[in-house]
DNA sequence: GTCTATATTGGGATAGAC
DNA sequence: GTCTATCCCAATATAGAC
């Protein structure tokens, strides 16, 4: 019941990290239902009966599991200072609309869980929720002063891209998601004006 | 084993009709995996062993809903004559960007499935392409020689409004929804140029 | 074609040893 | 903290009567 020798407090957080990660891997490509603890805990070299140790249930874990992939999104890096806010901003954008994202590179969870969030919990929502707006926030923080749209403009490019790759993801037609992107890039730059 | 008297050839047609679209109706709203055939049979007043005189499989069933719904969606819908295309065009997509919608009025499978159909067969991939098509065509249709777009410049639109409900339906601050989709609104007119 | 069982599997969660 | 073993419920699918 109670942490004994053999396992330090640092062990036990590594492991918490790994298995958050591992469940974010899993939850992002397959959703809720599909992923089973046990399956995550095999990913992190464990057993089922471990996983007890560190999450009460596989909601809280679905819910810290989002919560803990919006520090991890390419979103979230922080702006080489020898980069102009507006290259940094195009590149970002670039890289969210791009193949290897849509084939699951370091997946946005607004993109890749979308529908999947829906039947989950409240706190499931305000994890999503808080992660859209500091999308927002974080997009805005780079255009604001460089280009010519408002802060509510930002609101339709991000449902822009988060659609482009939910939707691409259910696209084998590998020339159909390359012309869905490449559309979505050059109206990214329209809302934008001029980037 | 084989149909008898007491069922009518029409009957096992309306069964099934009315199977699919209950099917459709939940699956939208829940996802594959959190709706079982006992709920979707109860929907129709039946009992679950019912369901395999009409279909093989879960898998069978959201295939063919996901097709089904293709049909009985708000585009899927006839202009009236004497509406010109680019009103019912502004119709439609105020319509789609519509609180309603996002509340689950008429749903539209691209938005409301938009992660759920990632881990399903081919097939529903297919289905799922195969409506988007038809969304991007639909909306071109009556676009072209009204506005001052190009075809490719559609499959941003497209994405922005699916996106934009897909990802509002997870928000739960009414307010924000509507910043969302009043932005996209907006910027749906500024993509198609006019109308 | 629809019903009432029933077979069977998968998977979340717990118990107790180490 | 992690393991093995187990409980237990939900849900797909089948069998057989009507």
């Amino acid at each position: 019941m109670v942490t004994t020798v053999p396992y330090s407090k640092e062990h036990k957080q590594q492991t918490r990290q790994l298995i958050l990660s591992q469940a974010y891997r899993l939850f992002s490509s397959k959703g809720f239902s599909s992923v089973t603890i046990d399956e995550v805990m095999q990913a992190c070299s464990l057993t089922r009966g471990a996983f007890y140790a560190h999450f009460e249930s596989k909601s809280q874990l679905y819910k810290e599991a989002l919560t803990f992939s919006a520090f991890n999104t390419a979103l979230a890096e922080r702006k080489p200072e020898d980069i102009p806010a507006k290259a940094w901003l195009s590149h970002l954008l670039d890289q969210y609309l791009s193949v290897a994202h849509v084939s699951g590179e370091r997946p946005c969870p607004l993109a890749f869980l979308a529908t999947d969030v829906v039947s989950r919990d409240s706190g499931a929502k305000a994890a999503y929720t808080y992660t859209y707006q500091n999308m927002n926030k974080v997009i805005w923080h780079y255009a604001q002063n460089e280009v010519s749209c408002t802060e509510q403009d930002i609101l339709g490019l991000t449902s822009m891209i988060v659609g482009a790759v939910a939707v691409a993801r259910n696209i084998e037609d590998r020339r159909l998601v390359e012309r869905i992107l490449t559309s979505c890039r050059q109206q990214a730059r329209l809302i934008l004006g001029g980037i």
